[in-house]
DNA sequence: TTCGGGCAAATGTGATCACAAATTGGAGGG
DNA sequence: CCCTCCAATTTGTGATCACATTTGCCCGAA
């Protein structure tokens, strides 16, 4: 709670560090707030959200908020509707499907390309990561899954190094991450089949084909448990 | 400029009109404004922008431009610098392989999808769109050109009623449309060749493989293009 | 109990202000 | 003529205010 009626907010941290950060503005850390909440699952498909309570439950102005749900809601992470209202957007069967079209198109290549620049240490970086998808995935704490999921597809595609189709990418796993929560809500997080370790071995063995083929299976599988459970969890109301 | 201290903003139109308007906010506005500016490539690489100049540009407080910059540049058609700074992305060898390596594998796709939407009907249209092109070619007017190559495009991948491929399609024009400018501006527009009369015969045809082939041609052409003529528009500084 | 009607609270939007950092411009010294 | 330094201006950022609209809720009538 701001008490001073001018500045700049003025956090008690900020003051006393040595600055090592490269200047973080608040927007951003919202928007990055946003974000892990949008992949994590911790927001639901359907429900709304307000600037002002967004705001309060982060502890800033509605300013930053509002620059940071305009930049959401302009890659379609978030919805603003007719009215006004923002919510996390309704996934329809359709609009499943096209994101999982548009993955498979984007995700495999992203791989190929990423595999030239991956080496052993990244197949034991992946390796740690994909030791902890599996522990939350056998403790059904689907929201940690959710992060460390991300993080092994994404510390892929990050050594691809490029900055057109990462944020491409980056835009459709914030879009079906929400509804990907609801629907490990429901069928539970043990019916995953992912094809990581098939992945980590391409790496190891520097296999670029065999990584875009892992990508992609990967990809396929989810579709089909999606596919499995379509029509349940869509369209909530 | 508005003179009074309150109300919002009051534009002179809106009162008096029956309101078929489903509700334009001026942020709206202004976001439409600058994708249309970024498309028609009157913004330059590497110029620099103002919140206020757009503002006052506009007519409007810079407050619906920060928030229409701020989704622009969520999808990297403007950039946003380490000391907070707005200009037009500068246009790299990678990046620009990239653009279209990404275009390469969505718009063929959209477009095959898309070809199930379109008739003959749309054929008339494309057709006389594809006129306008050709005209403002042999003309030279590489503004109208570029907008009528847009209509041209988007006519046939909107049929696609695609609501996640389509916007990644068009992030991926706002980022490579303004230095496309420049390279009309350099090699001229006549050297252009692109594959629109093969499309709307695949349309009219009802030839999706063709359509498909006719969108992929395009890009390459436009790839070669500027191939051709690479490294003497980047990097303008 | 159920269905309207109307009032209060909440919400997005646009404008304006204050401030810090950065850029710019020119004056002064080498 | 060129470089350096300082001040004035510009610019993005965050906060706050005012307003129109909408949502939510309670009360009263059928």
């Amino acid at each position: 709670m701001p008490v001073s009626p001018s500045q700049h907010a003025a956090p008690s941290s900020d003051v006393v560090a040595p600055a090592p950060a490269p200047r973080r503005s608040v927007r951003d850390e919202v928007e990055q707030s946003l974000r892990a909440g949008l992949l994590s699952g911790r927001f639901v498909p359907g429900h709304s959200v307000t600037l002002r309570g967004l705001a309060q439950e982060l502890g800033v102005s509605p300013m930053p908020v509002r620059e940071a749900v305009r930049a959401l809601s302009a890659g379609n992470a978030l919805e603003i509707r007719s009215n006004g209202r923002i919510q996390v957007p309704q996934m329809t069967p359709q609009r499943l499907s096209e994101i999982l079209t548009a993955r498979l198109l984007l995700e495999p290549e992203l791989a190929l390309v990423a595999a030239e620049n991956l080496d052993a240490s990244d197949a034991v970086e992946l390796r740690k990561i994909d030791d902890r998808v599996d522990e939350s995935l056998s403790g059904g704490d689907a929201e940690t899954y959710m992060q460390e999921n991300f993080a092994f597809h994404f510390h892929i595609y990050r050594a691809a190094g490029s900055q057109v189709l990462m944020p491409l990418v980056e835009s459709l796993w914030l879009q079906f991450a929400p509804f990907m929560r609801t629907v490990y809500g429901r069928v539970g997080t043990a019916a995953l089949d992912d094809h990581h370790k098939e992945a980590i071995d391409a790496v190891r063995g520097r296999d670029a084909r065999g990584l875009r083929d892992a990508v992609a299976a990967d990809i396929r599988c989810g579709m089909e448990l999606l596919d499995r459970s379509s029509g349940e969890g869509l369209q909530d109301a």
